[in-house]
DNA sequence: GTCTATAGTGGGATAGAC
DNA sequence: GTCTATCCCACTATAGAC
């Protein structure tokens, strides 16, 4: 019955990884941390790699969700700010887990190559779709950007310290909105 | 007169770090690369944080003229649109060294600390002058998000493609105004 | 489930010959 | 300036006792 210490382990991985990053993480200090020997990290998770993909895994899942759904959403300018505010409300629900990828993407990349590749091209797939029909490089610059601002909503309480989570919400989708309004 | 085995050591670990990250690479893959034993690194760098400062220091130095010359600049729309221009700029003309600290921030500030900080506080100090008086919430999530999509010229190439720099400078500095003329 | 002990690897860095 | 050889260290991971 010690689902408890598998939990105590991915908790204390997370805020570590979302913070020094995942390659600065040692077993030795998560374990030192939960009170236990690296050894016993082992009986709980098969790999470093394992533990990260087992924390990693509810991000990638909301966000694949937003980028299947979107395939089959007709594209209007109400849609757009709903899909905006979706990506917006899936990465403050997973704030820590998202911190790490902006931490060490390198590291990530050497670790698990494939989910950083899957992440891509959700990426992708979500881009096209915010730029829209008309694919100029222009637009697609812009629904990159406008991307950015939503993603920008990380470093916020890094540099700016405590911001209320709605005002934020209400403040870049707006100026998201207004990135991709420009033509 | 071997200023040169010193600048194409500099050269291939600019490449190396800015696609790979700092962490991830090697001295002894540096070495390989360049055509020396890691040994012979050492006599023209004296660590590999040493080799990292010098590639590093043109961006900083750019950067920290910005965040100085802004100080004793009057607000206006114009003035905010030629500094938002001027980030564009540098971080173009140092694309491949914006992009370490893109792919690895924690190995970076793991590695050299003190480059970081300075980093963030010259952020921190444009991101004010950008704000405006009015230092709302609001007003500085909008400069901060403002700020994003100018950096968000450093993705551009790697995710869509190769794209015209003018072109590019053009759509991304209208976008940056549209986020701080939201009012 | 947790421990001690250790294997095995690869990193940054140094010594000293040439 | 570049080399060979080596040191030292930290890390991931495994073996096996309890």
């Amino acid at each position: 019955m010690d689902g408890d210490t598998r939990t105590a382990i991915r908790d204390v991985a997370l805020e570590l990884f979302s913070t020094k990053g995942f390659e600065q993480t040692s077993l030795r200090e998560i374990a030192e941390r939960v009170g236990l020997t690296k050894a016993s990290l082992y009986y709980h998770y098969s790999s470093k790699q394992d533990l990260l993909l087992s924390i990693v895994d509810p991000l990638i899942a909301g966000w694949r969700q937003i980028a299947e759904d979107v395939e089959e959403l007709a594209r209007s300018r109400e849609s757009v700010r709903l899909v905006l505010g979706r990506c917006l409300d899936v990465m403050l629900a997973n704030r820590a887990v998202a911190l790490i990828f902006m931490q060490d993407p390198a590291g990530l990349v050497a670790a698990a190559s494939a989910v950083w590749e899957d992440l891509v091209e959700q990426g992708q797939r979500l881009n096209t779709w915010l730029a829209g029909p008309d694919s100029s490089t222009a637009q697609r610059l812009r629904a990159m950007a406008a991307f950015e601002v939503i993603r920008s909503a990380l470093g916020a309480s890094i540099y700016l310290g405590e911001v209320d989570d709605d005002e934020m919400r209400a403040v870049l989708l707006d100026a998201a909105m207004a990135v991709l309004d420009q033509r």
